[in-house]
DNA sequence: CTCGATACCATTGACGCCCATGTTTACCCA
DNA sequence: TGGGTAAACATGGGCGTCAATGGTATCGAG
């Protein structure tokens, strides 16, 4: 399964065109939409993007009535309401909608900030006040990663 | 599986590109993507290397939820925001990318060193002198490592 | 007919691939 | 056991390809 690695800032256009990371576009390649697609963050100025799929992967879990409170499914109705379907042209560009830019406060440049399953979007210098916090946080309490077992078997 | 172990010192060209060390390469031979992953370490002046199976170990681990705090969560953010995917030429050599060097200070050589699980690359005095400092440490606190059983069944 | 959206085309600059070379290590054979 | 040979690794440079970016044309809707 690939994952969303790194952070990349690319030029935005006039047109509100931005290129998606190649590397981003090659994760998403064999979803059935060719495209991203993006909501609102909650909690921070910035956009969330996945795939398809992970979208799906979302409305399953709703459907698990039991495995999700109240809470969570108002959440999950949230996204999908608010989630954009935003497909690349042929040299793999989205068009960010006007509302987006605004939410995220992109103007001249959108910086794709890798986050596992998922990614953001974020107005770059933005990003990089938020990014220096979570570290110099990080640099003081010290947290430790705990780790799962590599999957049993063989090492592949 | 396959450890990282010893330490090796390579040049870096004028292009930035640097030889990562043969049985390095081969530990990840078996990994989907053909390089290595980096990332700055949180607390000091090298690169953290790993191979991307160990980043879905980690992605793995960032969907119990339950099993995370909010801090450990922005740590692995963290990580996945901040990693490189450095894909290795024919030849076995990386490009160090501009500010990866600039965070380990890294401009004509760069140090491999082996952690087991994963490794780091640091500039070569710079390891020198931090590698003194924790030997001295070891010597006088002559810690003691405890050691697991061999796993059950197979040793492989 | 005008405006907006999307596909098409062109440019440039970085990155990956190819070839060539030196140097060390490992191996084989005398 | 020693020398010679061959393979593998580290290193340097040149070139082609692809991604990012900016502009133009075309299609459709209002």
């Amino acid at each position: 399964m690939g994952l969303f690695l790194s952070t990349f800032v690319n030029r935005v256009d006039k047109k509100g065109r931005v290129s998606v990371p190649a590397t981003f576009r090659a994760t998403l390649s064999q979803q059935t939409f060719q495209g991203i697609i993006a909501y609102r963050s909650f909690t921070a100025a910035c956009m969330e993007g996945c795939g398809m799929d992970f979208m799906e992967r979302l409305s399953d879990s709703t459907q698990n009535f039991d495995a999700f409170s109240a809470e969570q499914e108002d959440l999950s109705a949230l996204i999908f309401a608010d989630a954009r379907q935003l497909a690349w042209d042929p040299e793999g560009r989205i068009v960010l909608p006007e509302d987006v830019m605004a939410h995220a406060g992109i103007t001249e440049a959108a910086a794709f900030v890798g986050k596992g399953q998922t990614f953001q979007i974020w107005e770059p210098e933005a990003y990089k006040a938020v990014e220096a916090e979570i570290r110099a946080r990080a640099l003081k309490l010290r947290p430790t990663l705990p780790l799962k077992k590599p999957a049993s078997g063989d090492g592949k």
